[in-house]
DNA sequence: CCAGACGTTGTT
DNA sequence: GTCTGG
DNA sequence: CCAGACGTTGTT
DNA sequence: GTCTGG
């Protein structure tokens, strides 16, 4: 599963990366340890020259209480087309979750580990996501996303059983291609390349979303205590 | 037909 | 145990 | 994902 | 809105 992540990296690499602005109304700060229900920055097939934020958490355009989000917090890429909470969305409003980090937290006995995994190059990177445009009761819109998970690659099978799914650089215009086909964006769910990522043991901090800040990023060396 | 769910993960 | 909030 | 609350009434 | 269960 993937509910934590980071992304740090300036703005100036951000746009240069993706190849897009960032609107005026978007502030963006570095995020060690982004959590659901926060505004994080994607891109989205809608607007795919700019980043947005939006909420984490996806909630349906049925959904009467915005904490439906809660529980959506990730999708299986399995199942895309046969959940009524995603199908709509995966067939048109589909988003780059962009990212430089992800946190698994790896049970060894009733212990968990946090672990940050990052590609080795420590690049940025995209997870295939999907989007909602919510009106609330009050009539306000909020527009939220969910990120789309896989099973595990070697690396990540030894600490957690899904991984989410993050796009190779030269299909992430594919996945905000509107004139693609479920079934041809099936075949971008895939676990990505083991050997271009790496993973090590983080401070516990990172347990708290309240700790975001560089503490929770820096290798841990000596393994398992308590 | 209507009512009620609509999701994932991990653990039991 | 389960839900909510971040 | 984890942390932290989990309740009501009335009053400040 | 759309699907499942009764």
């Amino acid at each position: 599963m993937c509910g934590r992540f980071s992304i740090i990296v300036e703005e100036e690499i951000l746009k240069k990366r993706f190849g897009v602005i960032i609107p005026e109304q978007e502030t963006l700060f570095p995020r060690f340890n982004a959590a659901p229900t926060q505004n994080l920055p994607v891109i989205t097939n809608l607007n795919p020259s700019e980043i947005h934020l939006f909420r984490w958490g996806l909630i349906p355009f049925w959904a009467k209480d915005i904490k439906i989000g809660n529980k959506l917090i990730n999708a299986r890429g399995e199942t895309l087309t046969e959940k009524p909470s995603f199908k709509n969305a995966y067939t048109n409003r589909r988003c780059l979750v962009l990212a430089d980090g992800f946190y698994e937290w790896k049970r060894v006995g009733k212990n968990k580990i946090p672990m940050r995994i990052t590609l080795k190059n420590e690049e940025p990177f995209a997870i295939a996501g999907l989007w909602e445009n919510w009106k609330s009761p009050s009539g306000e819109f909020i527009k939220s996303f969910t990120v789309i998970t896989t099973e595990p690659n070697e690396l990540m099978s030894g600490i957690h059983n899904r991984m989410p799914v993050i796009l190779p650089r030269e299909i992430e215009k594919d996945w905000l291609d509107n004139s693609l086909t479920t079934n041809e964006l099936n075949g971008f769910l895939q676990p990505f390349q083991s050997e271009k990522m790496k993973a090590f043991q983080v401070s516990s901090s990172i347990n708290s979303p309240a700790n975001d800040n560089p503490s929770v990023i820096f290798p841990i060396q000596n393994e398992l205590k308590l």
